[in-house]
DNA sequence: TCGATATGTGACTGTATAGTCACATATTGG
DNA sequence: CCAATATGTGACTATACAGTCACATATCGA
């Protein structure tokens, strides 16, 4: 109960965006995520974008997209419409990339100074 | 050479980001980039933080880390000090997070009305 | 109804990655 | 020099994931 690794508040979110984090790591995804960043496509669509990737191929990597809930899909008749959902990049972005925002300034004197002082790893 | 998918340039970086991403897609590998975040730790410092796996593991994975830039290490005698470089997740947020800004605000409105006319994907 | 169109899915292959074990190397202190 | 300490690494297993193929279902228009 007492653990030591943090509350089990924060696992949890830990395990609700280790999918979202999951789902940006590959760069066809991302690339899907720009192409909706500019507004709704079905699903023909997106797979017309790549024509290096077969159908299925596409719509695996929006199954994952949809179920890290970065995708958001309605089928409206026969065509299923596909929109960016950007809440889990916001959630990332305040729960963890702010975090190291401070750093961004700081550490980098460090590492120049680190950089001098010592060799480092190529 | 006049490709339809950007500029040559454009892809460098999305292939220079995409150890980045990676790097980035594993949960223990979050968790050391956090600890890191407090000051440089020795390698030791933090395998002892690992109880859960073994020391090669985490070595394994400070190597994707040191792979991808997030970490850079310097050899100090017997021990390894490793540094968190925050410049990698730095361009990740300004190149990519960034640029989805604008939909945190204008999307959500979209995603409402969307989830109200129709029934969307549980 | 019937064919064309848009999407869904089970089964499979190849490859990458997490994680482990045993062993090797290098450095410090006595 | 020698033992203890800190780190490096090759080889292996198990699992996850990208990508493909063939086949299935559902909807629209004529």
């Amino acid at each position: 109960m007492d653990e030591a690794a943090g509350t089990s508040k924060e696992v949890d979110h830990e395990l609700e965006m280790d999918g979202v984090w999951k789902a940006l790591s590959d760069p066809t995804r991302r690339r899907i995520l720009d192409l909706l960043r500019d507004g709704p496509r079905t699903t023909g669509d997106l797979v017309g974008a790549f024509p290096e990737m077969t159908r299925f191929g596409v719509m695996k990597h929006l199954g994952v997209l949809e179920e890290a809930r970065l995708v958001i899909s309605a089928k409206q008749g026969r065509v299923k419409w596909n929109h960016l959902n950007p809440m889990p990049l916001r959630q990332i972005y305040e729960r963890w990339v702010s975090k190291y925002e401070d750093q961004w300034a700081g550490s980098l004197a460090r590492l120049k100074r680190l950089a001098e002082t010592d060799e480092h790893k190529e």
